[in-house]
DNA sequence: CAGTGGTCTAGACCACCCT
DNA sequence: GGGTGGTCTAGACCACTGG
């Protein structure tokens, strides 16, 4: 006899399930159970590259569970770039690819999410007119007012990173003073409190540090560090605010994964 | 026009949305129509960034699809990091964030995806002693037999990228040959074909190019780059290459978008 | 407690691919 | 034509959140 006596409906081909492997009585999700056994079999070989997983709806079947469910455990994988869906044909297991990969900026998320470990040293703020790169990519008429501001974060007392930003002079735009809060920089980075900002572009690219720069940030000058740059439009879709941080690669180190990592 | 005789507080809501509504004919999928919709309500401001969304449920009545569809319209979102859902709470919009963009190497593939014109110049191919760095990755005894292979990539006739990588000399495997052949390289970048490797780990650092590089590549010496470090593992878990790509930054943009970009 | 997202079922029809 | 993934429905129960 089973001992649970859930007064719930139905648990009628429970059995064959439980058999083969999806067992509803763990906590973990029926289709993040057949996920994580699918991928052991891609990991051992028994689905090997280039292979083709039996059909969602043979799974289903197999496992003992539905459709949708057995579309949503192949879903996972699929998402994680492990196997490819083609429609009318099957779902594939793919190869190793270097193109499979994503950076992300988790790293520096998670150094910024302690506000408390957080100190923003004011290099620079003023206004000054618009030229160069900022006014062009924001729009400016030539040689009209703009804020420049220039922080250091430091991270437990040591420099993190150095943030330039300019945005136009525009009174009646709130953008004015909260370039000059500290705290727009936070919720800059997370997604987070309100925004200013309807959407953004970022740019990486790899930098040799200047003599100045690299002082900031008490680094060695003529070594390589991150630039990130960033430009910002606001809800008019008119850009709004552009700039840049310059991070050592240690402090925001970028790898990404591919194929199966199955611990 | 018919009478509308629900009590509903948001009546006016659910008309302009029936007005607006899901269009069945569209070949467009339900879901991706409702997601475009809801894209647009954040884009004009009507749900401002920390607001929160419609139940689903609730959007499943207004706009007459079933909740799985308005929940998978709701996923899109999700998925594109626009919104965020909360259990128990509700589904919000994300204000734009630094941190949910990811990079990818998408120009480096598209630039591989000819190989009509790509030139492979071997540039080194030679046995030698395992030493240092590859030597601790690639869990060698020191001084045991190691493949290095240097080439440099043409693309249209131009130098594109230079590619360095190590390998433990084991006759046994397969890997010892299809080093020193042009096709692993290209089955290395893209998730096609067979693969001698289960999983690979990917490092992305900014270089500054030293004399023999910037030759290589006829750029200047002294300039920055990116490195691109690759680990890949075989199926027995145990790394088995090891190596680098160096590339100029205009040739591989890595851009990013957040927030809400319609277009 | 009521409301929300998270999961799941057992069907269904379609567009697409391959033979 | 038969199999595959892609989409969709109309329900259901659960875990979690908040007042």
């Amino acid at each position: 006899m089973s001992p649970t006596v859930n007064p719930s409906s139905k648990q009628a081909q429970e059995k064959a399930a439980q058999a083969h492997g999806v067992d509803k009585a763990n906590p973990l999700p029926a289709y993040a159970q057949l996920a994580q056994l699918l991928r052991g079999r891609i990991s051992s070989g028994e689905y090997p590259p280039g292979s083709r997983l039996p059909a969602e709806s043979s799974l289903a079947q197999s496992f003992g569970v539905s459709a949708m469910t057995a579309r949503q455990a192949v879903g996972v994988l699929a998402e994680e770039g492990l196997v490819k869906r083609v429609q009318g044909s099957g779902t594939f297991v793919r190869k190793v690819g270097v193109v499979a990969s994503n950076f992300g900026l988790d790293a520096l998320g998670a150094v910024l999410a302690n506000p408390d470990q957080l100190t923003v040293r004011i290099i620079k703020a003023q206004v000054q007119r618009a030229e160069g790169e900022a006014q062009e990519v924001l729009e400016l008429p030539r040689g009209e007012a703009m804020i420049l501001v220039e922080r250091v974060i430091l991270f437990e007392d040591k420099p993190f990173t150095l943030h330039v930003s300019q945005t136009g002079f525009d009174p009646a735009s709130p953008t004015v003073e909260s370039m000059l809060d500290t705290a727009v920089l936070t919720s800059l980075i997370f997604q987070e409190g309100y925004s200013n900002f309807k959407k953004g572009e970022l740019r990486l690219l790899p930098v040799v540090l200047g003599q100045r720069e690299a002082e900031m940030l008490e680094l060695e000058p003529g070594r390589s560090a991150f630039k990130l740059e960033h430009l910002f439009y606001g809800f008019d879709d008119r850009p709004a605010a552009f700039g840049w941080f310059i991070v050592a690669p240690e402090k925001m180190p970028l790898v990404s994964r591919v194929g199966v990592w199955d611990e």
